[in-house]
DNA sequence: TCACAATTGATAATTGTTACCACCTGTAAG
DNA sequence: CTTACAGGTGGTAACAATTATCAATTGTGA
């Protein structure tokens, strides 16, 4: 599912509000505001939050609420599969509300991150026998690439000098997304 | 190219150092005892390990080394196409030095990390005019699999309650590679 | 309503990485 | 072979993200 447009994001939200309770029962949580809260957050974000984010946006509504419980619940919302963790360039951690398979493109300079649906990705490992002992979870792909602004500014895409990347980390702005 | 033997390793390490210092001039590096010996203990591993390990290994050579130096090191053979870093699970920063293409099974339980070549992946982005504004510049598959002896652990796999995590992580010894 | 396990908030501790800076050393020019 | 100096290094402090700890609180099922 490609979620574009706002009105997208609602309803795909809303329906995924609406079994949460159950859905947390089943995997024997406790439904507390706090979860409600953090869940519905992450559902409304646009991009793929950091817990930091998340927690900035919950702590309107729960001044009290503290960051260890944001770490946690997005941790454990992972484990009962309500949300994935994407793992991107060594950046901090970022969680992603949709659960729909799909993978990421990642922009090499702003580390912005953007969902894209890649058909065919996980037929290229169906048969191989190559894995030996591993036995196959799932698989990501990681796009990685230049945002239209990243792509005007100098960059790591020149490696001539290290001069380069004190400049290039400085003059660019990482968000979440 | 595909690693297997130590015999195939010690092949690929010594052509790749033979080359160091001639790369390192073309990217406007000095050659310094603490780069060989660097790169030196990376073409040497059979794993994918972390600045940590590397210090440990140089260490034995040059008991005077920094750590801050291998860090420092490790990302500057990257930024001159020497070696790759491996993000993968949010793990600390894993290092290869096989840059010849090739993607990465990752352990979910212990976290280690073995290659695999898997063609086709960059032909799947081929004609795709919806990277947008992003300009592709590569691609990582991480494949998300269960080592032998992890599959006989009680883990993540089984998200009943949360008591199997604190047991789950107690249990598991994270290594390199 | 009760008992208890799960959860939370507050904060300390930990981990991996980077910044800083005084000193040292490869490098290329003479 | 010197020499000058940009670049590199070691030691350490600072940093950011995350996790551990623990007493107090709260959902949950009986």
């Amino acid at each position: 599912m490609q979620m574009v447009t706002d009105s997208d994001r609602a309803a795909y939200a809303a329906a995924r509000m609406a079994e949460f309770a159950a859905r947390c029962h089943r995997g024997g949580l406790a439904v507390t505001p706090q979860r409600l809260a953090i869940i519905r957050a992450l559902l409304a974000a646009a991009d793929h939050p950091r817990a930091e984010t998340i927690y900035a946006q919950v702590r309107r509504e729960h001044p009290h609420i503290s960051l260890a419980t944001v770490h946690r619940t997005l941790e454990t919302l992972c484990r009962i599969g309500e949300a994935r963790k994407v793992t991107a360039l060594h950046d901090s951690a970022r969680y992603d509300g949709n659960t729909a398979p799909h993978h990421h493109v990642v922009c090499l300079g702003c580390r912005r991150i953007r969902d894209i649906e890649i058909p065919g990705v996980e037929r290229l490992l169906d048969g191989r026998d190559d894995l030996g002992e591993f036995k196959l979870m799932g698989c990501a792909l990681e796009i990685h690439a230049l945002c239209a602004q990243c792509q005007r500014k100098p960059g790591r895409s020149n490696p001539k000098r290290l001069a380069n990347r004190k400049q290039s980390i400085a003059t660019s702005n990482h968000v979440d997304s």
